[in-house]
DNA sequence: TTGCAGGTTAAAGGCGACTTTAAGGCAAGA
DNA sequence: TCTTGCCTTAAAGTCGCCTTTAACCTGCAA
């Protein structure tokens, strides 16, 4: 099994070497191993790159991620915060879906026949309907500049 | 029909006044009414903050909801480009889904039997089942320090 | 031996979406 | 009249997540 180079992995997962040094730097990956001064993967790193993000892509910040995958907590089992942060965010995960779902029938609708009343209707329907208690707490920024 | 001042407005669906304002800055409220210098308004400005507020909640940047709620787009109908933009968004929102589904998944099977090759082969299955080719392009930042 | 394609670090910069700060205005009540 | 409370603006700061820059190193092919 050849060890990949940090080029080569950021290539295979859709990231930039620089992002990959990054997580090092925060420790949300461990520190690579060297071969004369250069970090060499193997294929798992893959893996653990892929949850992240997917993680990330759902609005998960690199915080969450660290606790919620790669913390102690899935290590020492069932740690009584991190059964109540997962649970949080799987509520919240959920709240998420509702709201997509929402503007996606939204924009639906405007695709179909646009008319200005119609976008006002539902932002009454949006703002009667719990724009206020669905709201989600903490989302991530993103802004890839994927160019 | 009362007008409301900003910090009522603000309240009401759950913003800083100050985000109101720079709302209004970057264009995508229109200028309020003054009385004295001071901001006031109707209760249609709820409606529009619902939309902007639920489509921020699930990923949408400012410029985009500009464009394909507020924008020229719905007005002068069926735009060939708003079309094009609001179908591209819609295959987003379906792969964020997707996507949601997936980590929802991942992060139950976590807090049920938490072991690390599950983790594991959660991520290879991630990384072969296309977490590079339902890759989302631009997520909103967030980051609400709500207090 | 030289050139080059990759790698390394630390530090600074950039973006989106706000918030905070500083300096002030206006109206009502004590 | 003065204080209080809410409002105003422009400008600067913040936060998360990287990217860019600058200066350097390493191994290999020509």
């Amino acid at each position: 099994m050849p060890l990949l180079t940090i080029s080569e992995v950021a290539r295979q997962v859709g990231l930039q070497p620089s992002a990959i040094r990054y997580y090092e730097q925060i420790g949300i990956l461990l520190p690579a191993q060297r071969i004369s001064g250069q970090r060499r993967y193997d294929t798992s790193v893959l893996y653990r790159l892929a949850i992240i993000q997917r993680a990330r892509q759902t609005g998960f910040t690199l915080a969450e991620i660290q606790h919620l995958f790669f913390g102690l907590g899935n290590v020492t089992r069932a740690s009584e915060r991190w059964q109540k942060l997962s649970k949080r965010k799987l509520a919240e995960l959920d709240g998420l879906m509702d709201g997509i779902k929402t503007v996606r029938r939204l924009l639906k609708k405007m695709m179909q026949n646009c008319r200005c009343e119609t976008l006002e209707e539902c932002g009454k329907g949006i703002f009667r309907g719990g724009c206020l208690e669905t709201r989600v707490k903490s989302r991530a920024a993103n802004h890839r500049h994927d160019k």
